[in-house]
DNA sequence: CGACACTTTGACGCACTTCAAAGGGGGTGG
DNA sequence: CCACCCCCTTTGAAGTGCGTCAAAGTGTCG
C-alpha cells in the first residue's frame, strides 16, 4: 500500500474556489505537506467499506464517488468529490462507505493519526477539521433532501450541485456515468436519462454529448429543485 | 430568551449507553455546568430555519425533531433526538434545519462561543466535538440509506433505529406520531400505517396501541431492512 | 359526553420501475 | 484509416408501489 505510481507533484492546484472563510488553508497546507502523493486508476477502489480509516485524501486531479452495496445488489453512492475536495473525513473508526476513482485520479494521502496529531498542537488545525466535517454534514442533508422529491426535481437539483461544485458556470463536463448519477438520486439510469431529455426539450439544458451539460435556464431549474 | 421555566437539575440521566468511548464525558460534563436549563412545550420551536448558530443544546428529557419544509409545503425531519444527544451541532453559521419538541421538553443550552471558547483550550473537548459531528454524519448516511428503500423496508429499518436510539430491548413507546415518522422516510401517512399494519399481520411487530410497538421478530425486521 | 386530532382502511391514479431493444461513440486491431 | 466491437445511453411499452382522495374508526381531554 502507498506505493505511489507517479511521484511528480504538480504545482500544487490549491485551492482557487472564491476565498472559503480563509479557514481551510493551514488545513490544506498541512496535508499537502504531510501527505503522500498517489495515483488511481479510472474505477480503481481508494477504500473499502469496512476497511479502517487509517487515512485522509485531499483529491487533485479526477474524480471520487463514495458508495455502498446493498445486499441485493442496489447501490447507493454516497458523495462526488472533486479537486480541491477533501475525503475520508466521514468515519468513525471504519469506513462505511467505500470510495472509486470516477477518472483516473491523483491525491495527497496522509495518515489520519498524524493529522490528528496536528489537530492536538495546533487548535486551528482542529477547529478547520470539525469545519469541514460539518461541511460535509451540510452536504449529506442537501442530498437527503433531493431524495425525497421528484425524479425532475432530483435531476435539476443535482445538475445546479455540479455546476456549483465544478465551479463551472453554464457548461461543464459531468465526471460520472449516467449509471453513478442514478445511485446518487435513488433513481434508474432509464429515468435519468429520460429527465434529462425531457429537459433538454423544455430548453431548460442543453446536452451536447452524453457527458457535456449547458445550463441553459438556471432560474427555470431552481424553480424546479422546490 | 433563555428564562427558564423550571429550574431543577435532576440526578442529570448521563450518558448510561454502553460506554462510548468514554470520550464524551468531559463534552457533556462541561455542558451540565456551563448550560442553563430550560423547558419547551409539545410542539413548540426551540430554534428555526435560517436562526443564526448560537446555542448547543443537550437533551434531558423529552424528545426533539429537526425539520425543514420545502417551498411546495412537503416536510421533512432532519432528525429526532433522545435524552442524553446533542443536537444543534449540525450547523455552520445559521441552522438548515429548525428544531422543535415533540412532547414537552427539558434541555441544558449553552451558548456556542463558550463551548468554542473551551475548545481552544482543552483539546479534548475538540476532538470530542469533532466526533459527536462525525456520528451525526453517520447517521445523516444511515438516513439517506433509508430513503432509497422500499416502503417496508424504511419503516422496518426505522423501528429497528428507533429500538436503539431509546436502548429499549423489544417493546417501547413512539415519541412522535405517524406524520412526523412518514415525514422522516419521505413517505405518506397513509403508507406509513399500511405497512405499520402489514407489519403486525406478519407478526414482525404489535402494536398494542398506535404509539406502542413491541419487536415480535427482529430477525425478519434485519432482514428487510436489505 | 361531545369535539377534535390522529390513525386506519379503501378505491383509484400516476410517476417511476422493469423489461426490452435500438442507437451512438470511441478505442483497438486488422 | 476504416471497421468492428463493446459499453454506455436513449427510447419504447407495460407493470406496480406508493400517492391521492375520501371516509370511517379510535383515543383523549375539556
Amino acid at each position: 500500500m502507498l506505493a505511489h505510481t507517479t511521484n511528480f507533484a504538480p504545482a500544487p492546484v490549491r485551492n482557487a474556489r472564491t476565498a472559503p472563510p480563509a479557514a481551510t488553508h493551514g488545513l490544506a497546507d498541512a496535508l499537502d505537506m504531510m501527505g503522500a502523493p498517489m495515483t488511481f486508476k479510472r474505477n480503481a477502489e481508494i477504500y473499502g467499506e469496512n476497511e479502517p480509516a487509517e487515512y485522509l485524501y485531499k483529491l487533485v486531479k479526477g474524480a471520487v464517488r463514495t458508495s455502498k452495496f446493498l445486499d441485493d445488489g442496489r447501490r447507493q453512492i454516497g458523495d462526488f468529490y472533486m479537486p480541491g475536495d477533501i475525503f475520508g473525513l466521514e468515519a468513525a473508526a471504519e469506513h462505511t462507505f467505500s470510495a472509486e476513482a470516477i477518472s483516473d485520479v491523483q491525491v495527497i494521502v496522509v495518515k489520519r493519526s498524524a493529522v490528528e496529531a496536528l489537530a492536538v498542537r495546533d487548535n486551528d488545525v482542529a477547529r478547520q477539521l470539525w469545519t469541514m466535517t460539518r461541511r460535509e454534514l451540510q452536504r449529506m442533508q442537501d442530498h437527503i433532501l433531493l431524495l425525497i422529491k421528484t425524479a425532475q426535481e432530483r435531476v435539476a437539483g443535482f445538475l445546479l450541485e455540479m455546476a456549483n461544485r465544478i465551479k463551472a458556470r453554464d457548461e461543464f463536463d459531468l465526471p460520472m456515468s449516467r449509471q453513478d448519477i442514478a445511485d446518487y438520486l435513488g433513481l434508474t439510469i432509464e429515468t435519468v436519462s429520460r429527465t434529462l431529455t425531457s429537459l433538454e426539450n423544455s430548453a431548460a439544458i442543453a446536452l451536447p454529448s452524453s457527458r457535456r451539460v449547458v445550463l441553459r435556464n438556471r432560474a427555470a431549474l431552481a424553480r424546479m429543485n422546490a
